[in-house]
DNA sequence: TATGGGATTACCT
DNA sequence: GGTAATCCCATAC
């Protein structure tokens, strides 16, 4: 089933980004379904975080849509190329979100390597920018809500034991300890289409 | 108004 | 493993 608006709007981000692990994200374009697993998410703790956009409360046109209600997502654009896919998190206000940055490719695989350039399987979506491209998402998709028919996470009763979700540090900030090696970063454990 | 730095990736050697 | 590609906008003059 469609997860509903209230999985969002809790304020414990990092017990959710745990549980997208083993769920499953679709994007719906023009009739055509792309996604699959999710088996790599990132947390980022809205003011308190110095990983994060929303460190200390910094709110600028480029990352305000961190601070809406839980249940949209936030696309932002990294050095200039990729687009990267985030899910806010919490009551509105707060500032949370979790990056998606590996998805484990079951359906609309054709379209997917289209739009991607024919790369292997295995690197489908392998990374935040790949993700969005495969999916078909970019900066134009910020603000569009989880729960509408363009794109939407779903829970399919798939059971994933919690020793099997390994913590790790987030990949590629360059911000001060404790954040820096914080192990906010959640992989399904053996899975090989996490990206690292 | 000018400048610098990214939640990265792919292609080169 | 080293690095170029490439763009929004926050911050500093």
């Amino acid at each position: 089933m469609k997860l509903p608006i209230g999985f969002y709007l809790r304020e414990n981000t990092l017990t959710i980004a745990k549980e997208l692990i083993g769920k499953f994200i679709y994007t719906n374009m023009n009739g055509e379904i792309t996604g699959g697993m999710i088996v790599e998410t990132e947390a980022y703790i809205g003011p308190e975080d110095r990983g994060s956009h929303a460190f200390e409360g910094r709110r600028t046109a480029k990352n305000d849509t961190m601070y809406q209600a839980g249940g949209v997502v936030y696309m932002y654009i990294c050095y200039g190329i990729h687009d990267m896919l985030n899910i806010v998190t919490g009551l509105e206000g707060s500032s949370h979100a979790i990056l998606i940055r590996a998805v484990e490719p079951t359906i609309g695989i054709k379209l997917m390597q289209f739009r991607r350039g024919d790369v292997p399987l295995k690197r489908l979506c392998k990374g935040p920018g790949s993700l969005a491209k495969a999916l078909g998402l970019n900066k134009s998709h910020d603000q569009t809500s989880l729960t509408g028919n363009l794109l939407w996470i779903e829970d399919e009763g798939l059971k994933i034991k919690q020793g099997n979700i390994i913590a790790s540090p987030r990949v590629g900030l360059s911000c001060p300890e404790p954040y820096l090696s914080i192990p906010w970063r959640f992989t399904l454990f053996g899975n090989s289409f996490v990206s690292k």
